[in-house]
DNA sequence: CTGTTAGCGCTTTCAT
DNA sequence: ATGAAAGCGCTAACAG
C-alpha cells in the first residue's frame, strides 16, 4: 500500500512543474516564483516527500553534512559530556553525527573509521584508543577529510588536536596539596602508558621537586581509571609503610573511588585525607563539596573541538592546529561535617586559569 | 594532487576488467575467477579505493546499514551505558549509528529525526523527550522504518518498545524498606509528569498500602533527576515535621545526591537513613557499597533494544512488540564503618528478579 | 523564471 | 565468467 517512494519527479508531476524547479524550491533558491514555490511545497507536504541526501550528495560537489565521532570510553562521564558538547554544535550547524565507542579496541576503531569513511563523513573527531598510531589517520587526511584529535595526543599525527593542559593542571593541584602542608602525596589511578598519564605525572613530580619533596615511586600507583580502580588504588596506597596523607587522582572517577575507600576506613576525604580529582564533570561540581578538582569542562571542550572541525569543513582546508584547553583548579567549600586544616576555605576558587596556546600550521587542501 | 576520487571504473580500468566485475568482487560474489578477483583487489589496494555506500544504496533495494539513536539525556550515565550497549550490537552487525541528544527538547528531537530520515536510516531507537506524542512516529512507520522506543512509554504509539518494570521495582524496593522497619518512607526526585515516575510512585504507594502505612503526600518530593536534584530533595524532605527515616530515590543520580545531603547533616546513608536508588549503573555497583538499588542493567537493555531493531530490519517486517526488561533489587554489603540495623547483610542479593512479559502484535510491511 | 539534458558511483538484468 | 546498458534520486549547466 505504501507507495514505493516519493521522489522529486512525483512531486514535480503533482505540482505540474519539472524536477529542476522542485530542486530549486528544495534549495530555497530565490529564482523561483512565489506561486510555483507554494504549489511545490503543497505537493511536498501532501505526498509526504522526504529529501534523499544520499542522492543529492552523489551529484553535488559539496560535502556531506555528516561527521564521525569516535571515543574510547563513552561509559566515562567525561566522554559522554564531551559527546554532548559536540552534539550541540553539530546539531546547530545542521550536521548529523555518527558516534562510535571503541572501548580501547584498536580493531574496532579501525573498522569504525573505515565504515564511516564509506558512508561519506566529511570530518572526524576522535579520542583515540590506547596504542593508536599516527599512520592510522594518513588515508583520511590524504583524502582531504579533516580530523580533530581530542584528549589524547598522537605524536606525529599531522592533524588538528585539542588537549587539556595536563601538566599544568597536575602541577597546580600538587602545589595546592603541598601548600596545605602535605608531605606524602600519592598519585593514584590511570595507566602509565598514555601520554595523558605521563603528562600528569610529570606535573606532579615537578611540583614535588619544586617543593623540596622527594618523589617516592611507591606513591605512584596505577589502576583502571574508574571508580573501582580508585578503591583498589587507595587500598594499595594505604599498605605502604610511610602512608600518604593526600592524593592526586588520575580522574574524577578514581577520586570518587578513593573517597569510597577512605570512608570504608573511617577517614573523611577532605578532612583526614587530601583528595584532588581530575577531568571534572559538570554534575560533579554540585556533588562532592569537599573534593578539590582540576576542571577541564568536557562539554566546553567538546564544543570547541566541534568548532575546530566545522571551521575546516567549511573552509575546505585541512589544518594541523594544536590547541590546549585551559584547565583550572577548583577548590570547593567544605560542607557541614567536614572541617579541618584544609579545604575549609574558598568556594569554587580558581587557583590557576591556564594557558590557551595555539600553534598552527596549515596545509592547503588539494 | 589527490585524485578527485577513485571509483569502480578507475579500478576496473586498472585491473583490465569492467565495472560490473569489480562490483561482483566487492560483493564477494563466488561467480568471479580467482585470478581476476586478485587483480581487482590489488587495484583496490593500490589506488586506495573506498567504497561509496551512498551510491550503492541509491541503486540497491537493500536497506542502508545505518540506524538512528536518539536519547533525551546522554549526560545521565544511564543513557550513556544504554548507548554503549546499542553500539556494541550495532557495530557487530556492521551497522553504523547516528546518535543525537535531545536534552528533552521536542524541537531538537523533531529536527534530528527528520534529518536522520533524510540520511536514510533503516531503523530508529529512541528514548523520547518528555511530552513526545505518539503521532511523532507516524511518518516513520508509514514509510516502513522500524522504531523501537526505550525507557519511556508512549501511549498509543504502534511501535516496539522496551521498558523496565518500574512498578515492580519500586514496589520491591519499598517493601524492602518496610521490612527493615521503616515507617516514614519518602519518594525523592524525578518529575511527576513522566510515565516512568508515575509507575514508580504507583509501586511505592501500593507497597505502603500493602504494608498498612499511610501515604503522606508531603513525603513525595519532585526534583530534577540529577545529583544536585537529590541534594535539594533530601533537604526539602528533612524540613517536614515528621521526618522520613528512609527514601526511595527516582534514580541513582538522585540517590547519590541524597547521600551527599545526608552526610552534610552528619547522617550516614545506610545506617542512619535508608536509601534505595533506581536505574543502577554498572560502575556504581562497585562504588557505593551501602546503597541498595533497583538495577536495570542499562547496557543489557541497550543490547536488547538493538537486537529488537535488527530483527525487524532484517526480517523486513515492522512490529509492535512490547517487552518489559527485568529489574532486580540489589542490596549491597555495607562496608567498614557503616553497620546498623539494616543493610549489613547480604551482598548483591537479588530480592526480586522480575517479569519479562512479552506482548506482540505485528503488522506486515507493505 | 522554468524545462531539457547529462551525469554522480554504484548495482543489476541480460547478453555473450 | 565477464561485459554492455539502464537507472536509482538528485543537481548543474544550458537553453528557452
Amino acid at each position: 500500500m505504501t507507495k514505493s517512494r516519493v521522489t522529486v519527479v512525483d512531486i514535480a508531476r503533482a505540482a505540474g512543474v519539472s524536477k529542476s524547479t522542485v530542486s530549486l524550491v528544495l534549495q530555497a533558491s530565490p529564482l523561483v516564483n512565489e506561486q510555483t514555490r507554494a504549489r511545490v511545497n503543497a505537493a511536498i507536504r501532501d505526498l509526504g516527500y522526504v529529501y534523499n541526501r544520499g542522492a543529492a550528495n552523489l551529484r553535488q560537489t559539496a560535502s556531506s553534512k555528516i561527521v564521525g565521532i569516535v571515543v574510547n570510553d563513552l561509559t566515562n562521564s567525561f566522554f559522554a559530556e564531551l559527546a554532548v558538547g559536540m552534539d550541540m554544535v553539530m546539531q546547530s550547524a545542521g550536521f548529523v553525527q555518527f558516534l562510535a565507542n571503541t572501548g580501547e579496541s584498536l580493531d574496532r576503531q579501525r573498522e569504525v573509521i573505515a565504515s564511516m569513511r564509506e558512508h561519506g563523513i566529511s570530518g572526524l573527531i576522535i579520542s583515540p584508543a590506547r596504542g593508536t598510531d599516527a599512520s592510522d589517520f594518513k588515508p583520511l587526511i590524504a583524502a582531504g577529510v579533516p580530523v580533530v584529535i581530542v584528549v589524547r595526543n598522537i605524536a606525529g599525527a599531522k592533524v588538528s588536536s585539542l588537549l587539556s593542559d595536563n601538566y599544568a593542571g597536575a602541577r597546580a593541584a600538587t602545589e595546592h596539596l603541598i601548600a596545605l602542608g602535605h608531605r606524602r602525596i600519592a598519585f593514584l589511578g590511570g595507566f602509565a602508558d598514555t601520554a595523558v598519564s605521563a603528562d600528569r605525572i610529570d606535573g606532579y613530580r615537578d611540583a614535588l621537586a619544586a617543593g623540596g619533596l622527594a618523589a617516592d615511586a611507591a606513591l605512584v600507583v596505577n589502576s583502571a581509571p574508574s571508580r573501582a580502580g580508585g578503591v583498589a588504588a587507595i587500598e594499595r596506597a594505604m599498605l605502604i609503610a610511610d602512608r600518604p596523607t593526600a592524593a592526586l587522582c588520575f580522574n574524577d572517577a578514581v577520586a570518587f573511588g578513593v573517597c569510597d575507600g577512605l570512608r570504608a576506613r573511617s577517614l573523611e576525604p577532605g578532612r583526614d585525607f587530601g583528595v584532588v580529582g581530575f577531568d571534572d564533570v559538570i554534575e560533579a561540581q554540585t556533588a562532592v563539596p569537599a573534593l578539590t578538582t582540576v576542571s577541564v569542562d568536557p562539554q566546553g571542550m567538546g564544543r570547541r573541538a566541534a568548532q575546530m572541525l566545522l571551521k575546516q569543513i567549511n573552509s575546505g582546508r585541512v589544518e594541523a592546529e594544536a590547541q590546549v584547553a585551559s584547565v583550572r583548579l577548583v577548590v570547593r567549600q567544605s560542607c557541614g561535617t567536614v572541617a579541618g586544616p584544609w579545604g575549609g576555605g574558598a568556594s569554587h576558587d580558581t587557583i590557576a586559569n591556564d594557558t590557551m596556546g595555539t600553534d598552527r600550521r596549515q596545509h592547503d587542501r588539494p
